[in-house]
DNA sequence: ATAATAGTGTCTGTAAGACACTATCCA
DNA sequence: TGGATAGTGTCTTACAGACACTATTAT
C-alpha cells in the first residue's frame, strides 16, 4: 500500500497533458498611451495564420519554459512590442470560447497597460509583427480586428473610462515629470469633457500621490508651472467619490 | 499559388495542439452566501490527485466539447455543486504560474458568485466531491486550501468588500423577497460595521433597483415591514460615492 | 399600555462644481 | 503694459452620517 505522497508521485509520473483535449491559452495586451493630445492604442499586424495580415492586439502564447507566471508573460510581450520597462500593468479579464480562434477552443488573459509615449520605441522589422499606434476618438475608427479583439478592446476602453473617474490611474499616461495642468488635460482627454480646475487640484492634492519637485518649474510666457512626479512606490489612489455625478 | 483563404485552411489542417507545450486551464469558483447571519464560502474536498483529500475551491477543467465559452463552464460547475439556476456570477481574475499545480504550468479563470442560501441544495455522495459551507469571520479560520486557493480566496473576499461599498451587489445574497432591514443587515455582515438606517434607505431608494411588492409585508410584534424584490432585468447599480468615507 | 421594530425628518459635515480672483512669467 | 497660463478663495450643491422622531403591529 502506497502512502499519500507516494500515490501522488505515481499519479504525476503517469500524467501527460497531451492525453487531454484542452484549450489554447494566450495573453493579450491593450496598451494605451497619449500622443498629440489624443488617446491611442497599440495594434500589431499579424505575421502568421490565423488572421495573417490583419490587425490585432499584441499578445501571444505563454512560454511555459521562460515565463514563471502570467504577469511575466504579459511583461515579456510588452517589452517585445514597446521596449518599455516599468509601465502600469493590470489584468483586465479573461475571454474564452469555442469560436474565437479557428484553431479550436481558446482562452486569453487580457492585460491592460498605460505607458508614457516618450518612453516607447516600437519594435519593427525582422520577424516582428509591425506595430502601430491608432488614435481613439469620435472621428477615427479602428481597423477591423482579428479574433474577438474588437470586443476585448471595448471592454478595456470602458475599464479605462470608469477607473479614471475614481482613481489616480490617468497619471500613468504621462512622462515622469509633469504639471498639474498636464495631468488635468490627460483626464479631460480620456473622459472627453472639461473638468473644473479648482476642484481637480483640490482632489489631486488630497490624494497625496504626487511629489512636488522643489524649485523645478516649466517656463513659458506665463507664470511658471510647478513640476510633479508620481510618489515613489505609491500604488493607485482610489477616491470615495467619482469626478462627475451622472 | 494558394490564395489567402486556402493558405489558412491548409495551415489549420496541419495544426495540432498536442504538438506544443501549453498550460493546463481550469475554471474555479468562489461562491459566497449568508447563513445564520454570517458570510460563508463553499469549499469542496478533492476526490482526486493532486491534493487528494484536501479542501479547495470548487472548479474543474473546461470541457471543450460541452462548454461553448468560459461563462458556460462556470455555470456548469456552479450547477454541479449547488443546483442553483440564476445566481450572480462575474469573472474575478485569472491566475497562472509554473508552480501552482504540481502537474505543471497551469492557469485558472476564477469566477465570483453570490447566491441566496435558501436556493441551494449541495451536491453530495456518489463520485461528487463533498461540498461544505465554511463561515468567514474573525473567530473562524478556513482550513488549509489546495493549490493557490488561499490567495485566490483573499482576492475574492477583498473584491466583495470593495464592491459592496459602492454598488447594489449585496442584494444578491438575499432570497428573492426581503425587507430593507434584511438588506441592511447583509450589508452590515459583509462590511463588518453598523450603517445608519436613514442614510442607507435614502441610498437604496435613490438606486431604484428594487420593486416594492404592493400590499405585501412581513409581520411581527411591530410595525409590518414592506417586502421588496430586485427589479427584473436590473443589473448592478453603481453609486458615485462609497458608503463610508475612510 | 408597552415593547419592538419599521420608517421618516432635520441638521451637520465633507468634498465636488462654478466661477471669479490673484500671481508671475514673456514679449 | 498686455496676454497668457498658473494657482487660490468663496459660495453653492449633493449626499452620507447622526440622531431624534413618528408609525404600526403583537401581546
Amino acid at each position: 500500500m502506497l502512502n499519500k505522497a507516494q500515490s501522488e508521485k505515481e499519479f504525476l509520473k503517469n500524467y501527460n497533458i497531451h492525453d487531454y483535449d484542452i484549450p489554447l491559452t494566450s495573453v493579450d495586451l491593450v496598451i494605451f498611451t497619449i500622443r498629440e493630445q489624443c488617446l491611442h492604442v497599440l495594434l500589431v499586424k499579424r505575421g502568421d495564420f490565423p488572421f495573417k495580415g490583419e490587425w490585432s492586439l499584441p499578445g501571444g502564447f505563454i512560454d511555459v519554459h521562460k515565463d514563471k507566471d502570467l504577469d511575466a508573460t504579459a511583461l515579456r510581450k510588452l517589452r517585445e512590442k514597446t521596449g518599455v520597462r516599468v509601465p502600469y500593468l493590470e489584468q483586465l479579464q479573461g475571454f474564452g470560447s469555442r469560436t474565437r480562434d479557428p484553431r479550436g477552443w481558446s482562452t486569453t488573459f487580457v492585460y491592460f497597460s498605460l505607458i508614457a509615449s516618450d518612453q516607447i520605441e516600437l519594435a519593427h522589422g525582422g520577424t516582428a509583427d509591425a506595430a502601430q499606434w491608432f488614435p481613439i476618438n469620435a472621428e477615427s475608427r479602428l481597423p477591423k480586428l482579428a479574433f474577438d479583439h474588437a470586443e476585448i478592446f471595448q471592454v478595456a476602453l470602458q475599464r479605462l473610462y470608469n477607473k479614471v473617474e475614481y482613481s489616480s490611474l490617468a497619471a500613468h499616461l504621462l512622462p515622469t515629470e509633469f504639471t498639474l495642468t498636464d495631468l488635468q488635460q490627460v483626464y479631460q482627454i480620456v473622459l472627453g469633457r472639461q473638468i473644473d480646475k479648482s476642484a481637480f487640484r483640490k482632489r489631486i492634492k488630497e490624494g497625496n500621490f504626487l511629489d512636488e519637485l522643489e524649485g523645478q518649474f516649466r517656463y513659458g510666457s506665463n507664470r511658471p508651472a510647478q513640476l510633479y512626479r508620481i510618489k515613489e512606490g505609491s500604488g493607485l489612489v482610489y477616491y470615495s467619490r467619482t469626478l462627475s455625478n451622472e
